[in-house]
DNA sequence: ACTAGTTCCCGTAGGGTATACGGAATCATG
DNA sequence: CATGATTCCGTATACCCTACGGGAACTAGT
């Protein structure tokens, strides 16, 4: 009775494995090679451009020599998402605002230096040390304040979640600028015949006052980027106000 | 000079426009019957199910005679979503909280029948009826509070992201239970290795602790709505409690 | 009844994508 | 030099979107 084995863990944790005693015709590339090459096509041009052929062209080398290092399209992607969740190197000491902070920071940085990351599912990623050590930095994080056990995850996950969202959010923003050509402002400018000819005032009271109020000023970018810091705020100042006991409203 | 006039927007607003006169050939469909073909194929199959060819398949009808009725993929795709947007029907009078769980259930009911909404990009989405009856809404359940006005869109906003967000991680894991023929338990479990062979203990403490401490005992799905349901009453009752003046930490 | 104007219908053609299969090439070892 | 292991890769299949342009089908006007 032998259980499926996926492929991919290996993979994943290659930096774990000793090297086998070299047998057979040598490689001419690495796993290693084929997922930076990969990544840097990627960041350059966009995921799709990292094709299976355009990444063997880099490397000089016909499209399925590549799977002999590397299983399938997904697989490959999970290891370029491994890659740069690791290479985000989250480490540190300091408070649980601190260390937030830097999980933060870090993260956008990862996502505007490898954009494409937005356009990979969330939803079972893969299982390698670049995502657990994002885990273990935020669960260690929270548990600074003390929290019991069973509030851990769900305080860590929320974190998580808020950041990646919004850093998702951002590189979705600059991924659509280079394919489109416009910024978010000028996608919206191009869009003002909505406000003329299709808005409807009397179905939109609440827009219509906070339009006339002027507080529609600040570009959709910059509105994004206040719901984030608000919203943040909110998470992690609820989640330090639990440890002090009792915290219903009065 | 003349502007750029997008195609899109009065395809989106087309309830709103009177018949014009009929002349030339009569169309033997029209746009909301190739629009609710695709969502009917995409429901049942996912998103690129939904091909121009497979629609028009399914319309009887050549592929290149959609083209008549929608400009492109992309359009159409715009189309489908403002549909099922306007679909939610949100309205309703009632508390805050009364109006944030109308929209919370709508918006999982949505995501649930129509779970390829997560391949889509949220960014610069549809400005159709559908998507402004969203920002509506929830900027008028913020506005029962009697924030001031400056405060109504980051509030507002924070709230569509966080409860959007869990619907779409939801959908995502329906998709890939559909594809892939396994549920995320099963999917762990088939990576149950990465336990036996790969984790590294010394690397992971806080993991390890929560683990010894049988905090890891609900399944992948249930942890992510356990976080979700904790980190929306956070958000709720940090912006109820920043109506009553000073929320600072004593 | 005829024509002009308008609109719809759609065949063709081109440039992408991922990967299953099987055989040739290249190495260390005995 | 033979053997076994491993890498390398040519071919073929089945999709996808859409630019272009010409034929078909209708109304309105005369």
């Amino acid at each position: 009775m032998e259980e499926f084995s996926p492929r991919i863990l290996p993979l994943l944790w290659r930096r774990s494995i000793k090297a086998r005693k070299a047998v057979g015709r040598p490689p001419r590339l690495s796993v290693d090679l084929v997922v930076t090459t990969a990544i840097r096509i990627a960041d350059a041009e966009g995921l799709e451009a990292a094709s299976m052929a355009r990444v063997a062209a880099e490397l000089s080398v016909a499209t399925m020599s590549l799977y002999t290092y590397v299983p399938s399209r997904p697989e490959l992607a999970d290891l370029m998402v491994d890659e740069v969740f690791w290479a985000r190197d989250l480490r540190g000491e300091g408070t649980f605002r601190e260390r937030v902070r830097l999980y933060a920071e870090r993260t956008f940085a990862m996502y505007r230096a490898h954009p494409w990351l937005a356009e990979l599912s969330r939803a079972r990623p893969p299982l390698g040390p670049g995502m657990l050590a994002e885990q273990e930095f935020v669960l260690a994080a929270v548990a600074t304040l003390g929290l019991p056990l069973r509030q851990l995850n769900p305080a860590a996950t929320a974190i998580a979640t808020w950041v990646t969202s919004a850093a998702r959010h951002e590189a979705e923003s600059a991924l659509l600028r280079r394919t489109t050509g416009l910024s978010t402002d000028e996608w919206w400018l191009q869009r003002g015949e909505l406000w003329e000819s299709w808005f409807d005032v009397e179905a939109h009271p609440t827009m219509t006052a906070i339009w006339n109020g002027g507080a529609f000023d600040r570009g959709a970018d910059e509105q994004a980027q206040d719901a984030y810091e608000y919203g943040l705020g909110l998470l992690l100042q609820g989640i330090e106000k639990s440890v002090e006991g009792d915290d219903r409203v009065p």
